[in-house]
DNA sequence: ATCTTTGTTCGGTATATTACGAACAAGGAG
DNA sequence: CTCCTTGTTCGTAATATACCGAACAAAGAT
């Protein structure tokens, strides 16, 4: 029996969630879509003391790491937790963590 | 009844944990620590394809971070988890992803 | 006192991150 | 069509990260 993925891969997949959440900024937003189930850009734009670019820089890196994903609502767009990478991410943390 | 701690210095340092998590090498000396006592930091080189230099390094921001503390046992350094800090990044984590 | 082992620190380089404002798209409103 | 709102992308700059080999420091071994 073996594992249908490697700790290599896990170890991988993890520390690239992790550092997507090393960011003052982008755990903020990983904490506010944890507690509801989305929000809008500039509803987390109005809250933060950062450049809209800057934050449009942040959800990008969310986004590459798979943590959230934006959905196009004209003209704005919705942002949601990415609940499958969430869960995942959790459980990584949790097997570290909790062994 | 109010927090004894602030939900932004929570964040601040939940955020610099997941910073310090945030690299293959330094999860992996941390998931060695975890579930052995202590180490030698000879035992992670060994182990590791990265020069004595880089692993330091490494070595270096995890302790930073507090999340590990090395005791000299010359002429070797033994490496152990800060359990006090592990466990309130634990704890952090758990009530970020587990509201 | 010299050698050996163990790690850290230094110097250097390449790449990544963080941040900002200005310019640019996309699409609804008037 | 022209304006307005919403965000992203671009250009740029400062700082941080990751990595290596060489030099250095500490302390036990010979």
């Amino acid at each position: 029996m073996e594992h249908p993925e490697s700790e290599q891969l896990k170890q991988d997949k993890l520390a690239r969630y992790a550092k997507a959440m090393g960011h003052p900024v982008r755990l903020y937003v990983l904490k506010v879509l944890s507690r509801q189930s989305c929000c809008y850009s500039g509803d987390l734009s109005d809250e933060l003391p950062i450049a809209k670019s800057t934050l449009s820089q942040h959800l990008k890196e969310l986004k590459d790491a798979g943590l959230i994903q934006g959905e196009i609502e004209a003209p704005k767009i919705k942002y949601c937790l990415n609940r499958a990478n969430w869960e995942e991410a959790k459980s990584l943390f949790k097997s570290l963590m909790e062994p």
